[in-house]
DNA sequence: GTGGTCTAGACCACC
DNA sequence: GTGGTCTAGACCACA
């Protein structure tokens, strides 16, 4: 796996898990990747996973029963969303917008790249 | 001046600038202001407001003479315009797009908001 | 049956025979719960229980009879009560107090709520 | 510094810095000891006190000025007594008095035991 | 096997 | 100087 140097490894690995999540791959209830296989399969060291694990279960994403491993929580996926999308409309998007704003790029400029990545 | 923790003062110290010479505040040719005064506006170590100024200055943004200032470099509002615009579009909006996807916010959501805060 | 993740499970279970003599359900010379029965019962790996009852073994609060099972010892229910309290006056009680004065909590206050539960 | 075996030592600089908070040693908006200084002063790994001082500042109990250091934050005495005593009285409390029924133990004993410690 | 904690040491960006 | 992250390796209790 590759990471991106802006961003910590440990909420890249966070993201990784969000998207599993959503996408299916990990289901409600059932038992993610352990804290070492993770690590072996992404080419990190299981403290950096162990970190988070401990994160993601901060914040009611997974859980953990002792000595078994760990667990997708009830409602996790639609949390996650929720989560998400309320960050990008109140934190990221009114910044994304007075960049816009300051650099007079249009909404029109936006919906042609929208749509040619679709 | 508040900052944000998730980027580094000095960082914000330039978009600050940066924003001051797009709305015209700093014209290109005249002085901005000196380093310590900064500082003690904005509340910060005058050696971060420094790092900033030579940041900008290694951009062409700004340019030095000794022992008077920093002065609006030729062309810095054009210049700056077009470098943020080049790494807007580019860098930040695949992410923004990709991350939209995947929460399925579409276009018209975006646009309603971007109308209210014209 | 519910666990608490602070305190290991097994420990736990411990905790739960203790309760049983010392409501009485079960008696001084009969055999209680298998292994398997138990940790079926409350879901968890028979090693687990097994473990458990190694504990309590060791205490001299049960003992086994190979092929049969496991029997409540003699003075069970007198040697448990005078080991826990023993062990709450000298090891818990000092750090409860330590703690209410710490926050200014008085006796008053948890006599009012001993006399709620009662 | 001396550490008790049955919690992790992170925890216990945790409850270390909430008595110093308390105790006013630390002060609102004041700088606590830096994390390299006080790993040293305890004899311990920076990396465990780094862990309780995420641990402490994700409770907004103290927050962080990049390259300066770990600040108390607004009203974290307060805060924090706030959140200890909920937590005594609807977590530890009515296991403790639980306890002390199934042990026979009456407030009587309890209240000597008090007064003596004052 | 699982997670949980801790140490030692390193490197980084930042103030 | 400050915090922040990561690695490597170890030891532990627990299931």
């Amino acid at each position: 796996m590759e990471f991106k140097k802006e961003q910590s490894i440990y909420l890249q690995i966070v993201d990784f898990v969000h998207e599993n999540i959503l996408s299916g791959k990990f289901e409600e209830g059932e038992k993610i990747t352990s804290v070492r296989e993770m690590a072996g399969e992404i080419g990190v060291n299981p403290n950096t996973v162990m970190r988070s694990y401990t994160h993601l279960q901060e914040a009611d994403i997974i859980y953990n029963k002792r000595g078994i491993g760990f667990f997708v929580a009830k409602d996790a996926a639609k949390n996650i969303k929720k989560n998400l999308r309320h960050h990008f409309l109140k934190k990221e998007l009114p910044q994304i917008i007075k960049k816009m704003k300051m650099l007079e790029i249009d909404m029109a400029e936006i919906e042609k790249i929208y749509e040619k990545t679709t």
